[in-house]
DNA sequence: CCGTTGCCCTGCCAGC
DNA sequence: TGCTGGCAGGGCAACG
């Protein structure tokens, strides 16, 4: 599912393969996926901008316009971002597609609809609400220190919540605990200082490994060229169930917290 | 403010 | 073989 290694794997293969191209027209299928502000009519508002690039923020593609003006996506589970050639038949589940001047197309494709696309303005504090990136400068492991104190919320529900820290999902924050050796379990505020040192190392490491192997593929993730990533063969705990830890042998353990499956080893997670 | 729960969706798979 | 129920999970609304 899309985290961000994944979501950065995908906007660098769009960065290449849409940058500086034009959009003539927008096809909306299915209007939920194309949500805007109030007032903001998206295929109207579109023809006639220019790619000047794609970025991304926590686990939102950012398709930069040339106005200022940017589409924000969020690709949940199933959604896909699908550059495709003049004349080549649409991708299954395509909901919004882009219009290239070119004759090209980007489309938007979600089997599960749970996907958004956004147009924002270049006024709107959009990402008011997300937390730092945890690869930026701005994530220290005093900042880290600073977040969990006084929370009681337990240790992975405060890791996957985007308020906090903007990019996590299921799968690194497993992986990440596990690196650790903490239990997902325990309460934010009762780990010691040496123990969030050692998440916040944790965390950097794990999403740092994972965009460099272009990210996880465990279902059907693929990147914006329709490739899949290499993370899934460096992974210790998510979707083990039963197999030996690799650090202590003892058989990973499936629990649920935050209404999430949770893997991790009862013997070396403290 | 804080923490938790439920909902949105469809494909897949274990179990009967 | 065919059905059913549970699971996958990110983001948001609602609730106490």
């Amino acid at each position: 599912m899309p985290e961000l290694p994944e979501v950065e794997t995908i906007a660098r293969g769009l960065a290449h393969a849409v940058t500086g191209r034009s959009i003539a027209s927008v096809v909306i299928r299915l209007p939920k996926m194309a949500q805007a502000p109030p007032g903001v009519d998206f295929a109207r508002a579109l023809p006639g901008e220019r790619i000047v690039g794609v970025g991304r923020r926590a686990k939102y593609v950012l398709v930069e316009l040339a106005s200022g003006r940017r589409l924000v996506t969020s690709l949940r589970m199933t959604g896909r971002l699908v550059v495709q050639r003049p004349g080549e038949p649409d991708f299954p589940g395509t909901h919004v597609v882009l219009h290239f001047t070119d004759g090209s197309r980007l489309s938007f494709a979600d089997l599960r609809t749970f996907g958004r696309m956004r147009l924002v303005e270049p006024d709107d504090a959009w990402d008011k609400s997300l937390g730092p990136e945890p690869l930026s400068s701005g994530f220290t492991p005093e900042a880290f220190i600073g977040m969990l104190s006084g929370r009681t919320t337990r240790i992975k529900a405060l890791l996957l919540d985007q308020q906090r820290i903007a990019g996590i999902g299921n799968i690194y924050a497993c992986e990440a605990l596990w690196k650790a050796g903490i239990k997902p379990g325990r309460p934010a505020m009762s780990l010691s200082k040496p123990a969030i040192r050692r998440l916040h190392h944790a965390i950097v490491d794990v999403l740092t490994r994972a965009i460099e192997m272009r990210g996880t593929s465990v279902d059907d993730y693929v990147d914006a060229e329709g490739l899949r990533g290499g993370f899934q063969s460096a992974l210790a705990v998510y979707g083990k169930l039963g197999q030996p830890c690799e650090r202590c042998g003892s058989p990973i353990v499936r629990t649920v917290i935050a209404q999430r499956g949770t893997w991790w080893c009862r013997t070396c997670q403290r």
